[in-house]
DNA sequence: AGAGAAATTATACGATCATATAATTTCTCT
DNA sequence: AGAGAAATTATATGATCGTATAATTTCTCT
């Protein structure tokens, strides 16, 4: 007798897939990017990927784009729960980035997964190329918006939100890498430090 | 009639594979990392990688020491040439991070897929703990010479050095995620600006 | 109720994977 | 020169891979 099986909305499959797939990454790294695998994670038969999908890198894709979204949003929500002023603003965004929903050697490690796709594979390099956009700006409007309540000057707003997404990232990237390296409290520190070398004048 | 083989002393042998895993991971990323594949890349057939790795996990460490340590050296081989005074020395380093030979979606594409695998490898993650620790001693070097000659205060030489890195390893990938993102001289500017917030006692 | 569309399963195919084992070749040493 | 050790090849095995195709089930709509 053939199991019976529960029909679903291709958006919800297709987040239902999404989300097997971000599991079996964590799990197993590149080589949880399997049909098979994330198949039997979600609970149905690999051709439903090639249903909903086609290929498995468009699968891939989805999952890159939902939880890029996701992280931001997280953030970001955190962010605009803080006190209003800039700077508050600011430091919010340093201590939530190391705050345990993100500061997480298993997201970290769904992201190397993405980050070798985006480096050979065009589809994944376009969305990368709007997350990172997206990002980049947010964090600009919170320097500019604290620069111009410190009175502060800075030559490139740009330039200066690339460096600090880039030390964020590069703190992510060590400390899930190796987390004796140091303490989350400390990346924390190292990031109020950068601010505080903006207001001092450094980007001026 | 069998073809000939050229007998090889054990060390160059390992050399050559590792060489040759490198290009592979080069050209296909996480697909590259094939025992097949590595194998006719260096011109050998597969048996030879267990006969002189084990397992195939064994010979990427391998692969991964050898380049971790050269790239450290090229870029301090280039410290060295540069004037002695700390400042130069400094930035002699940044400017040398972003050099060509370092600043490269091959070379990124490589550590790409060594960070996966120290994820979820404890004999990569034990080479990857060595390794940086190295690096981040490298700089903490450079930086306490800079804040002597500079007569600057620094609070933690060691997390000064710990956010000088990211910062570098940041902007390295974003980079080379998306090299629309910004140019590489861009990248140094951000560098020498966060020197400047050391100079002005951002850490202090 | 029942028909048609779409979601889902079932199955098959050829390629590639890691690794083990045994046969063979090369080189060194005496 | 020839023997032995080690490097290397040759070959086999079973697992897993992605994807295509056809059969089947579910659900909606009239």
């Amino acid at each position: 007798m053939r199991a019976g099986f529960r029909r679903e909305a291709p958006e919800d499959r297709r987040r239902q897939l999404a989300e097997a797939a971000l599991r079996c990454i964590v799990r197993h790294g590149n080589a949880g990017v399997s049909a098979r695998q994330i198949a039997m994670e979600a609970g149905v038969t690999q051709g439903l990927i090639t249903h909903h999908f086609g290929e498995i890198n468009e699968l891939v894709a989805h999952a890159f784009d939902m939880m890029s979204d996701g992280m931001l949003d997280t953030v970001m929500t955190a962010v605009d729960s803080a006190l209003p002023e800039p700077k508050a603003r600011l430091e919010a965004f340093v201590e939530n980035s190391f705050s345990p929903a993100l500061f997480d050697r298993d997201v970290l490690g769904v992201w190397v997964v993405f980050w070798g796709l985006i480096l050979h594979s065009p589809r994944m390099s376009a969305s990368q190329k709007g997350e990172y956009t997206a990002y980049v700006v947010t964090v600009e409007k919170l320097i500019t918006d604290y620069a111009e309540a410190e009175g502060c000057a800075i030559a490139s707003p740009r330039l200066a939100a690339i460096g600090f997404t880039a030390l964020m990232d590069g703190l992510w990237l060590a400390w899930c890498l190796n987390p004796e390296a140091f303490q989350p409290e400390e990346g924390i520190r190292i990031g109020k430090n950068w601010i505080e070398g903006l207001r001092l004048g450094a980007f001026a």
